[in-house]
DNA sequence: CTAATGACATTTG
DNA sequence: ACAAATGCCATTA
């Protein structure tokens, strides 16, 4: 059984490039509502670029957090195609959706 | 085990 | 729509 933050990470890493997911989605794929422990992996996230961890968001549209600074996160999802206006996601990017990964 | 913390979410004002 | 307050769950001290 591996840690919750282990299977937080995991989950990250499945988040395709050029989406962004919620932390709600995470914590509901992992059967819990702990979304704010779900933040809290990620931000001690060892795996910092392993992870796609700037690729998680609030549910609410909105950045949310970033270890590494908000600012660099934006920088990040704009890379990736994914904009940002007032500091909100844009419309036009589709969340990401894990669905059952499991056989 | 108890208390405090946090990259959130939801409800009120 | 925005800001503040309350609730939630797991981790860490």
């Amino acid at each position: 059984m591996k840690s919750f933050n282990e299977q937080v990470w995991e989950l990250c890493r499945k988040i395709p490039k050029g989406r962004v997911a919620t932390y709600k989605e995470i914590a509901r794929t992992l059967d819990t509502k702990a979304y704010r422990s779900v933040g809290n992996a990620l931000n001690k996230n060892p795996y910092a670029p392993e992870v796609p961890c700037h690729r998680v968001i609030k549910s609410n549209g909105k950045l949310g957090g970033f270890a590494h600074g908000i600012k660099k996160k934006e920088e990040l999802l704009r890379k990736e195609k994914v904009f940002f206006v007032n500091g909100k996601l844009s419309r036009k990017i589709l969340y990401f959706s894990f669905k059952n990964s499991s056989s």
